[in-house]
Parts: C-alpha cells; structure tokens; sequence
DNA sequence: AAATAACCTACTATGTCAATAGGTAAAAAA
DNA sequence: TTTTTTACCTATTGACATAGTAGGTTATTT
C-alpha cells in the first residue's frame, strides 16, 4: 500500500511543476493540497536529501524542481519516499540471500511483478501530469 | 510491500495442493517450509476463515484445500492475508469518498496501477505452481 | 529591523507485523 | 477408555512504521 508520504510526494512535485519554474512557497502547496504544512515539512526534507528538489530560504523564498518535469519519475519519487519499492522483503535492496531462494516456488512470480511494478512507475513522468 | 502473512500464506496453500488432497498436518508444513508452527496457526486460521481451506482434528487430521488448486487464485489468498489489496487508501474498500478525488491528478493513476496489480494476481492459480 | 521562509530536533499516538506462550476441544488408535 | 495426535482459541510481546504535532533556529529579502 502506497503511504501518504508517497502520495503527498507525487502531489507536491506535480504542483511545483505546474507552477512553473519560480520558487513555490511550501505554505500556498499545502493550503493548495489541503495537507497539514508541518507534516509537508519532513516530506521535503527527504525530496531535497534525495535531490529531487531544492529550497531557497527567506522572502521569495521557496521550493523548485532540481530537473525538468519529463526528466523526473513517479518511480524516482516513490522510492524516495516509500524507502524502497521492493514489493517483498526477499527483493529489497540490502537484504540477505533467502537460503530457499533456489528451490522457492513463489519467487519467480515476486521477481516478475516486482519488475511489473517498478516499469510501471519508471515510465510515468511528472509532465504526464499536468 | 507484501508481508509474510500473505508469502506463507501462498507456500503453505502451495504445498496443500502439492499433498493431493488428504489432509496435511501443520507440523509437516511448517517445517518443509520452515515457517514457525505456532505462526502459521493463526495465517491458518484466517485461511479457513476465508473458506480457502479447511481443518480436521484428531489423529490423522490435517488441513485440505476447499477447492482445486485450479480454481483458487493467488490474488484470493493475498486479498485474505493482507486485509485488502487495495494499492492506495483511496481505493481501498471502506474509504469515505476523497473531497478531491473529482479534481486529484493522481487518481486516475492510482487506478491503473490498482487495476495493474489486481490483474496480476487473479491470473495466477495454484496449479500454476506445482 | 522586520518579515518571510526554509531548516532542524524532538515527541506522540496509533497501528501493524511477526511472533511466542499456554491452554482447550475433537477425533482416531491403543 | 485412555492416550496420542491434531486443530482450535485467547492473550501478550517487542519492534517498527505511519502520520502527524510542537517549538525553535537559520537564512534571505524588503
């Protein structure tokens, strides 16, 4: 189940790439979003740690997109922002060799949605969006 | 991200049709699998629950599939073991209708990849894998 | 100097996951 | 009828993640 982190992400970076390339206040996308300003705060630390975005502080101030919306995935984002998008822990990216993994019937199929998952988000960009 | 709930939920149903059709004892299941007993009882009993299988006591006993293993699907057990297999709490079953859901750029994604997902799933029976 | 805005640390309430522990009921074999 | 085997049931725990809230500090512009 995709969190809140990741769909208020995705909302944010669709907002900030409709508003052009100008610095975008955080308190006018939450009031826009109608997502508490505060809890909007710690989501943008994470997308500016992940250089998704970048912020200038101080009147005038603001957020802006690092790249151009068709140069920035869903995909990016949600695993920014969702930790990993490893659809089961047997895939996730540190994750110790399961000893069963040569005889698990199930894996196959997880390796195969996994990989569902993950081009399904990579092929969507932000400027699908606006 | 899929649980174990929903994974050894998956093997332990494999398994079953694996057997034939007598009934299997948990203790024989949980350690080809490897599974913790005590654990499975309680995936076990959403199992019969969800009329996906069902249990015999005594000696003897054990645990049979409900129906062939080519009429269960793989998206039937997880929509059982994971609460429900709705992507986003959008989509989700019980969710009160989202105020923004007429305007929300994202929705009609979400219900692509919902629609993906599910899919996926129901496709895949249990006698695809033994 | 004042206003604006990002940045930072810390805390909390709630819930789920992944088990563990210990006991009860049912059914078959001895 | 007793024993063994098996499913069934209730309760509890530790760890972690989610979805926030609260309050303060730094940077930048007017």
């Amino acid at each position: 189940m995709i969190s809140t982190r990741g769909r208020y992400a995705l909302r944010v970076m669709i907002d900030l790439a409709e508003q052009g390339g100008g610095p975008v206040p955080l308190k006018d996308m939450a009031e826009r979003q109608g997502i508490s300003k505060k809890y909007l705060e710690i989501l943008m630390r994470d997308l500016v740690e992940g250089g998704l975005v970048r912020g200038a502080s101080g009147r005038g101030g603001g957020y802006r997109l690092c790249r151009a919306p068709d140069e920035i995935s869903v995909g990016e984002i949600l695993e920014r922002m969702e930790g990993s998008m490893a659809t089961v822990a047997c895939l996730a990216e540190g994750a110790e060799e399961c000893p069963r993994a040569s005889c698990c019937k199930t894996l196959p199929m997880w390796k195969e949605y996994d990989r569902l998952v993950h081009d399904f988000f990579a092929g969507r960009r932000l400027s699908d969006f606006v």
